[in-house]
RNA sequence: GGGAUCUUAGCUCAGCUGGGAGAGCAUCUGCCUUACAAGCAGAGGGUCACAGGUUCGAGCCCUGUAGGUCCCACCA
């Protein structure tokens, strides 16, 4: 057997067993029929840099649940991936070019996607090295690339199939348009932000009604420049005479009507709104009502496009002020309010969106939403925590057409072909021989590509092999869990659920586990710009992964945020530090028995014990991991390890082992290997390094802790008697330790114990517990009694329940301190059993409470009235 | 405007379907006891934001109030 070292350190084992891992194949599932399949598609990283904390939250979870599934024998497949990211990578690369001096368009479409690919090359490899940093035990085998080609088969297929059903469409619309990414972008890209405006009241004069004005309000006068129409409320009794009127819009002199629409609120500004149809979202719809003109006065970068025009060229904000300066000087700009609104930017730049009427590409929601919304009412799908439901529906109840096309190079470019000579569409993976409507035989591609979101959507079948219907996809699909972030449900989970139930028609998956976010220190968003985002490789390298994933993991409630703090990491390093140490010492003593093999009869009291606790600890531990609670199961873990394996059961043990003729050698060795090996298999998912590395030094036969059992509850290992009887030393060992403290007796001074009980029963318990509680309680020598005879009037004493525990310390003796001492405990009993008394006098509660609650109160009573007797007793005699 | 969520020990947070308030860190006291000082043994510290209600019983359920955080949203 090999001696540990006497700290862990994790660095020199981590990448050891990694490697170990993946040569043995571990990680490798393929379908078996002997065994259930349990599927975890992983969250495709973006491939536009490091991994973060979240990523590290994210990928913890997953692993712990694979890696406990694994154990419980289903074949358990963590399928992992990167994700292309299509406009990030795009400006992440753009970037990197422009820092050496070149522009994308210089590249051409070719020479910036072989850039691109670079990047990918380059990023793809070190976040899959992150992971592997991490324990991830995706099967790497099946390492997948959202743009790889069986993915952007799935991708064409599935816009091929969407075309045809009429669900995908090309149409002109107002679209979101990013004028520096220059490319239009979907709602879910928008970010609204409260933004500090101006209200701005401009006099539109009423044509041939000379000194006549209609008075609107817009925070964008620029768009100005852009209206056909100014609207009113049908039934504002103030504007009716007005409807059907022209009006000569200001620095244009162009004609435009007044319409009436029930979109305007007559209680809002002036009641009169200026229609903007090619700049605006509503105004669009209004426009289209209406049927007015659509004039685009802008161009792809916000610039003012307006031929002879002195705007012309101007930027969206450089002409807004000159527009306002105007309008002063003509004496049309009424007054100008302060006006906070929201603005909408783009999430990856934050340049504010100018909404724009452009051609693209959208697919049709309304009839896919239906069954995804259905799947969460009738259950069969379900969020944890389950308020996120809420989100789910909220956002798919209010959904409007996906706008697909990206003006970008970076992605899956549309499978849509058009006619040179009459410009028919034709939809096809590959380039159509001859255009069935006129017969032409050249065509171009459309230029654009897909929303990211678009094949990350078919992320849990695409990489399953589908369309083919492979074994892959026959076994693991559906997939069981999905983990991920809040942040990303209307991305990316609601897309999954409808092209699941749209494509293979069923639900990529039945649950999903949302987690929140890490943030730092003081609770801020770990960000680039903050420079208060931690790396988890440099806590992986100072403290190591396991304390890293413990972190992550403990106290957090599901889909909460967590606050990183490095004292937390220290804490965990701590508890990797005690397991370590706790193992070492079984080492060191195991060759004390080295074929202990014990018989159920061999085994004494404290291993019943602790084998009862540890029995029960793995059924815990299973049922929280069941439903998703991983802080509460690793807890308990922690708990059980520390407190009970180590604090207690490890200490009764130590005279058995030091004494050369104790007979219960045996059963204490097998027991603390046992337990101990129970403990690493329950705690493996959360830190499998620690495990799987004295797992395999404590028995050299086996190989791996991770393709080991699960520990599973028995009822031949349910000692209650046992745990109620240790419970009672330990009651007693703590009542010792107290007035010892109390007294200032340092435990190298051994004390006479005395145990009086007229109990018989206790008595026993002591009496079969006498080798360890003399230790656990510092005692010189344990006298186990009916009654008091031959102990020493002054003799400190502890009270517990049906028995007196007294320690003659003679000269240390402060009988006034004693007295105190025993005045706090008779006061405290007082009010527990005031407490307990009014509950059971208490005829509603004898009458409603369940009766084991009532049982539970009476034998409360009953210990503490015994316990209430004794002090007094003892009060008495010193006073 | 709609919704979610939080308010529990000095700090950060747990607290499962309602049944005697917990952890880690910090603080105080005593211990280098032959697994571990990254440790051991003790101790102090909380009207569970506030006000009502339901209940035999509320940190937990309901209503309202105050404050914080987040998400959604086409009032120009």
């Amino acid at each position: 057997m090999k001696e540990l070292e006497k700290t862990y350190d994790p660095s020199g084992i981590e990448g050891k067993l990694y490697q170990k891992w993946l040569d043995k194949k571990y990680f490798h599932a393929k379908p078996n029929k002997d065994k259930k399949p349990f599927t975890i598609v992983m969250p495709p990283p973006n491939i536009t840099g490091h991994l973060h904390m979240g990523h590290a939250l994210d990928n913890t979870m997953q692993d712990i649940l694979i890696r406990y599934k694994r154990m419980q024998g289903f074949e358990a497949l963590w399928q992992p991936g990167t994700d292309h990211a299509a406009i990030a990578t795009e400006v992440k690369v753009i970037e990197s070019l422009r820092a050496q001096g070149i522009e994308k368009a210089d590249l051409g479409r070719d020479g910036f996607l072989e850039k691109c690919w670079d990047w990918r090359k380059d990023y793809g490899s070190k976040i899959i090295n992150q992971l592997h940093k991490m324990g991830s035990s995706a099967d790497w085998d099946r390492e997948r690339f959202t743009m790889d080609e069986g993915c952007s088969e799935a991708v064409q297929e599935v816009f091929i199939r969407l075309h045809k059903k009429g669900y995908i469409y090309k149409g002109s619309r107002i679209v979101n348009w990013c004028p520096v990414c220059q490319t239009s972008i979907s709602d879910a890209e928008v970010e609204h932000e409260d933004q500090n405006g101006f209200f701005w009241h401009i006099n539109y004069p009423i044509a041939g009604e000379e000194g006549k004005f209609v008075e609107i309000a817009t925070t964008r006068p620029e768009t100005l420049l852009g209206d056909t129409a100014v609207a009113v409320s049908p039934d504002d009794e103030r504007y009716q005479d007005l409807v059907g009127k022209m009006l000569t819009l200001p620095l244009t002199g162009r004609e435009i009507p007044v319409i009436a629409d029930s979109y305007v609120d007559k209680e809002f500004g002036t009641g009169c709104v200026k229609i903007t149809p090619a700049h605006d979202p509503n105004d669009f719809e209004v426009g289209r009502r209406h049927q007015l003109p659509e004039l685009t006065i802008m161009n792809d970068d916000a610039t003012i496009c307006l031929a002879g025009s002195k705007y012309d060229g101007m930027g969206r904000y450089e002409a807004r002020k000159a527009i306002v300066k105007d309008l002063e000087e003509l004496g049309l700009l009424v007054k100008v309010v302060p006006h906070a609104h929201a603005v909408g930017t783009h999430d990856r730049c934050k340049t504010t969106v100018e909404p724009m009427v452009k051609q693209q590409w959208f697919v049709k929601m309304e009839e896919m939403a239906k069954p995804a919304i259905e799947a969460l009412k009738s259950e069969k799908l379900k969020f944890v925590p389950e308020r996120f439901d809420k989100i789910y529906l909220h956002w798919l109840e209010n959904i409007r057409d996906w706008c697909i096309s990206r003006q970008l190079w970076w992605g899956h470019r549309i499978p849509a072909y058009y006619c040179d000579e009459c410009h028919e569409i034709i939809v096809s993976k590959d380039s159509p021989d001859v255009c069935p409507k006129c017969g032409g035989t050249h065509f171009t591609q459309d230029e654009d590509t897909l929303d990211t979101w678009f094949s990350s959507a078919l992320w849990p079948f695409s990489t399953l092999g589908w369309p083919e219907n492979t074994e892959d996809l026959k076994y693991f699909y559906p997939t069981s869990v999905l983990v991920t972030g809040y942040d990303i449900i209307f991305f990316w989970v609601i897309r999954m659920v409808f092209s699941g139930i749209e494509q293979t028609g069923e639900l990529p998956f039945h649950t999903v586990l949302i987690h929140g976010l890490i943030r730092d220190s003081e609770g801020r968003k770990m960000s680039k710009s903050l420079g208060n985002g931690i790396d988890p490789l440099e806590v992986i390298n100072k403290y190591g992964a396991d304390a890293l994933r413990m972190t992550l993991i403990t106290g957090n409630a599901p889909g909460n945020d967590m606050r990183f703090y490095w004292e937390r990491v220290e804490a965990s390093r701590n508890f990797a530090n005690k397991v370590w140490n706790a193992s070492r010492f079984i080492m060191m003593n195991i060759e004390k028995a080295p074929d202990a093999k014990a018989e159920l009869s061999e085994l004494t009291m404290a291993d019943k014990w602790i084998l009862s606790k540890a029995n029960t600890l793995a059924r815990d531990v299973t049922e929280n991991l069941d439903k998703y609670e991983l802080g509460i199961a690793l807890s308990k873990v922690y708990d059980f390890i520390w407190e009970e394996f180590c604090d207690w059961y490890i200490e009764m043990v130590k005279p058995r082992l030091w004494n050369e003729e104790d007979t219960t050698k045996n059963a204490a060795v097998w027991t603390l290997k046992t337990v101990l090996i129970n403990s690493l298999k329950l705690l493996h998912p959360y830190m499998p390094f620690l495990t799987e590395e004295i797992f395999c030094n404590l028995q050299e036969e086996e190989e791996s802790i991770m393709i080991s059992k699960w520990p599973e509850y028995r009822e031949d290992y349910a000692f209650e008697a046992e745990e109620l009887a240790v419970e009672t030393i330990k009651e007693a060992v703590r009542g010792i330790r107290n007035v010892r403290t109390s007294m200032n007796v340092p435990p190298s001074k051994k004390a006479k114990v005395y145990v009086v009980s007229e109990s018989q029963e206790i008595l026993d318990i002591f009496e079969r517990s006498k080798v360890f509680f003399a230790t656990l309680g510092y005692a010189g020598e344990v006298c186990i009694q009916k009654d008091k005879e031959g102990i020493d009037e002054d003799a400190v004493s502890a009270v517990i329940h049906q028995a007196v525990i007294y320690m003659p310390f003679a000269e240390l003796v402060d009988i006034e301190k004693e007295i105190e001492r025993l005045k706090k405990e008779e006061e405290r009993l007082y009010k527990e059993l005031t407490r307990v008394r009014a509950m059971l006098s208490n005829e509603k509660f004898v009458s409603k409470a369940p009766e084991a609650k009532i049982d539970e109160e009476k034998a409360k009573l009953e210990k503490y009235a015994q316990m209430m007797e004794q002090v007094k007793e003892r009060l008495s005699q010193l006073s």
